[in-house]
DNA sequence: CTCTATCAACTACAAGTGTAGTATAATTAT
DNA sequence: ATAATTATACTACACTTGTAGTTGATAGAG
């Protein structure tokens, strides 16, 4: 898997919020703050179905795009790229995150976040 | 603050690592696993100090670089961007980080970690 | 004082990215 | 049928990144 670049990622998140749909609709429905030309999108479109992230077929007198790789699936890989490459590790991150990066009261969500799954599958 | 390519992040890590150095000895002593020819860690360089990550000043007949943005300074820079790109906040991530990403033993880890933090210098 | 090694500045160039225009095929309105 | 609309495929182009070569100055060797 490779990681993507900025605009092909925002029109996969998109296509994850929506499943299957045309670039017409993406644009319109949930790309329209970026206020890209139509044909912006296509490029983006092309681009990610030439790196297999999405497939095409043709529904009528437009295309139709499916995402190949999911959502969850990609954050994984992708966070876990990044924050190896900048920390050496996720956990060494989230110490980080936790020293100076996150507010009193997001500390605290996640605190009880963490309670929450840890007594759910407890070790 | 703009985020760095990786090549670039690499010489601004070793730079964090030794402190104001030379091209020379970032090469040989931090960055010889990367095989570069001796002008490209010379080009990163240059690029660096466009950006204004390093200053350049000449230290006998060589150039000593020294980093002009501090390295936990960057990573919680870096780390917010891509984290907010990709997953909408940091808190969302480590969320996911917590459901499908992390061992049950880092997870200790990181609740006695914020436990910590949060009874050191609780609101 | 001249030759050679060293280093930095500038130049190069291919691949990737952000962004969109042009050409062309198909569909709808007159 | 012809004109206007629409959607796609192909082309374009500037900027960034990865990677290094070439040129020119400097400094040490003889």
């Amino acid at each position: 898997m490779k990681r993507l670049p900025d605009t092909e990622l925002e029109v996969m998140k998109a296509l994850w919020a929506t499943g299957p749909d045309t670039p017409r609709a993406l644009l319109e429905e949930r790309l329209a703050p970026f206020g890209w030309a139509a044909n912006t999108i296509n490029t983006y479109l092309s681009r990610l179905a030439d790196k297999g992230f999405v497939a095409v077929r043709r529904e009528g007198r437009s295309n139709l795009y499916t995402p190949l790789v999911g959502c969850e699936e990609y954050q994984a890989f992708d966070s876990r790229a990044v924050l190896e490459r900048l920390y050496g590790s996720p956990r060494n991150f989230v110490a980080a995150l936790a020293r100076d990066g996150m507010g009193r009261d997001e500390l605290e969500e996640l605190r009880a976040l963490l309670d929450q799954l840890n007594g759910g599958q407890s070790r």
